[in-house]
DNA sequence: AGGCTTATCGTCAATACGACGATAAGGAGC
DNA sequence: GCTCCTTATCGTCGTATTGACGATAAGCCT
């Protein structure tokens, strides 16, 4: 067996980039930190990781605490481990990414003053690395848009195929002609499954509604123009 | 502060996946247990991380440690922190991904009692959750060909089209056409850059000669086939 | 020289994509 | 009702990329 002296000890976290499109923006669930050190910062949301569960099963715990939702989409992101990330001691922190359909709105945490949704663009110095994480996060779920279904993981059970095209252009920051981007989605095979349904709630021509289809990957990829 | 009774404390390691193709075979770096718990088994390299370093740099450590070869490619593939992963004690362990071109000879670890290249698909039973730690980081390798440079990586300094190629059908397991495969690879801005000089020696005519290139990703992408 | 091997260039049809015209189908105002 | 406006959906066309594969180039071996 070990001992004591064999290893440093470390204290182990998860945190969380949940993001959510909203408001015409994408936002990231961020809480204000009610303690010292960067008391009344903005945070990303987490915790400790307990000493009987995984490090998955202690993000997904956080993500419900947080967000009172389960069943979300959640994948790992990274891993950050820098000596001098926490100045109180020795913290490795592994980074999670949820994405969350419009959400109504975030749980105030026990140990958090407040939650809210920030959108990205505008979000200033965080506690800790977070910055860095959150930005990671961003740029991982811009990237899996080209090739996954994770887009849909935005939206609300059913939705529109503008609703989808909305997502796209809010997380790429692009503008997308809607007339190839519905003959792109409707034409990768599994990706949506039609409910039959039609929903004119943005006015003009009512659109099919559209579940989530069994497809997790796109093929071909939707890519984003090569210079962005 | 923290009182030690806030967080329980965990042992963080690094594990590295160090991949390269030799004889024909995708091939792993393995090394042989000397010490229980699962003396005798084959193992991922990898070790404690230290109280004064990062956990990416404790994961360049061990690679030079293992392989007595620095400057390989090095990227983060995820953690695993199952509470039973180590029978001795809560350990949480992050997985690193290194490519390397056809090495020497690895060098035997202090702590491990034989160290070699083993073709992944031959592996049977790993220690601990190694692995599926091992087909994470194939699948990654696999993914990343796709849509980077990375092949590269796999190659000597100097390389022809050809040795790169078999590159791909030995990580994909599949055979591509030599016409396609020339046309598609020269044809990607920054990916190959000529040496002027040429080689013969596969037999037939002699190859140009290209060194890796400035561009990190492929555009457009190289890709399987769908169903595979 | 003739044959074998591999490298490299070309051709052609099928496919995917970007730009964009045309039509469909609802609501608002009259 | 009709007209206009909005958004949805379908279609067309020119271009780029791909996969299949023929043709040629340039070494080595006998």
């Amino acid at each position: 067996m070990y001992s004591p002296s064999d290893f440093p000890p470390f204290a182990v976290t998860v945190d969380l980039v949940v993001l959510t499109v909203r408001s015409d923006a994408l936002c990231a669930l961020l809480v204000r930190r009610g303690e010292a050190p960067f008391r009344g910062r903005w945070a990303l949301p987490g915790g400790f990781v307990q000493v009987a569960e995984s490090v998955d099963a202690a993000a997904a715990r956080e993500l419900v605490e947080e967000t009172g939702v389960s069943g979300l989409h959640l994948e790992q992101l990274g891993t950050y481990g820098e000596p001098r990330r926490d100045p109180r001691m020795r913290v490795v922190s592994v980074a999670y990414l949820a994405l969350a359909p419009d959400l109504p709105v975030p749980v105030a945490g026990t140990d958090a003053a407040d939650a809210s949704w920030v959108p990205v663009s505008g979000v200033g110095a965080l506690a800790f690395d977070h910055a860095q994480i959150l930005a990671d996060g961003v740029e991982r779920a811009r990237a899996k848009l080209e090739y996954t279904a994770l887009g849909t993981e935005f939206c609300p059970a059913e939705f529109t195929v503008a609703e989808l095209r909305r997502v796209y252009e809010i997380v790429w920051g692009v503008s997308l002609d809607p007339r190839n981007f519905h003959r792109k989605v409707t034409g990768v095979e599994g990706l949506l499954e039609a409910t039959g349904e039609t929903t004119s709630r943005d006015g003009g021509r009512p659109a099919a509604l559209y579940r989530r289809g069994a497809a997790g990957v796109l093929y071909p990829p939707l890519v984003r123009a090569p210079g962005s």
